[in-house]
DNA sequence: ATATTACCTATGAACTTACTAGGGAAATAA
DNA sequence: TTATTTCCCTAGTAAGTTCATAGGTAATAT
């Protein structure tokens, strides 16, 4: 597994700040219901997205989050990387490169940095309005 | 991170048997010295291996293990789903189907599909003799 | 001032990973 | 047969990660 609750959480937050976006402020409370997410949980990855400015946030009465670009100009792979750290299949590749050992002799790592490019470009090719498009079928 | 030191080390131990096979059995002791990895750790991803039929076991003096086919008919998504487990991206699409209670009306769900069957491919696309071939340039 | 909202730090239960321990059981060699 | 070699099996465990919970502080609107 690569992508844990936390991507995914925020993958959803911003999906639903996109579609609800109109320039107002939404409050955590209210995401975290309707998308039944743990209230405080999602603090820790609102704030996280807040800091990178992904997001405004503002205080008080009226206030909450909002997207401050639009949905086009945001990527999955931003996002994730965000939330997540690194995406890397392996952790051979994770690290600096010279952390492995066997690097200088491994058979497997071209293949490994192979794939780590290969879902990067794969994320960092769809974007939020991407998604918005994307729905499943209602079976 | 989809790929532990469980795939990682059996991907090894595979390539290990590859290079010196030559029909005879080579036991665990001498492959995890040769790897540098821990002998009793490896014991039980070679029970694995041997019990899927990916290698051929051997007691007793001069037993050991030994592949039973040639490398080009080992691919590296065989032997990977087999020591790891499924390969899947997020835990979404890792369970049955309809494991997710999102699943119909979820804009990522299509996404990462789409990824985890380019994973797939991309592992059933190389053998272990493809991975022989594909060394590092030493330094 | 008070209610509302975001922000911050700390804690903990459940799970996974990577490994260790300690025996067997089976095959072979003498 | 007996000893040796080798694979096989079941537990346990330390460290790390994930997914949350708890409680307080700071900023803003009315």
């Amino acid at each position: 597994m690569i992508v844990s609750t936390k991507g995914r959480y925020a993958l959803r937050v911003m999906v639903c700040l996109a579609q609800k976006g109109n320039g107002e402020y939404l409050p955590l409370k209210e995401i975290a219901e309707a998308e039944n997410i743990s209230q405080k949980y999602l603090e820790a990855i609102m704030a996280t997205l807040s800091k990178a400015g992904f997001v405004d946030a503002a205080h008080g009465k009226g206030g909450g989050y909002r997207l401050n670009r639009s949905p086009e100009h945001y990527t999955v792979g931003g996002i994730l990387k965000l939330t997540e750290g690194a995406l890397n299949v392996a952790s051979c590749t994770a690290l600096g490169a010279a952390a492995c050992s066997r690097s200088e002799c491994c058979h497997a790592l071209p293949m490994w940095e192979r794939l780590d490019k290969m879902i990067d470009d794969f994320f960092e090719g769809i974007t939020l309005a991407d998604l918005l498009k994307e729905s499943q079928p209602t079976a």
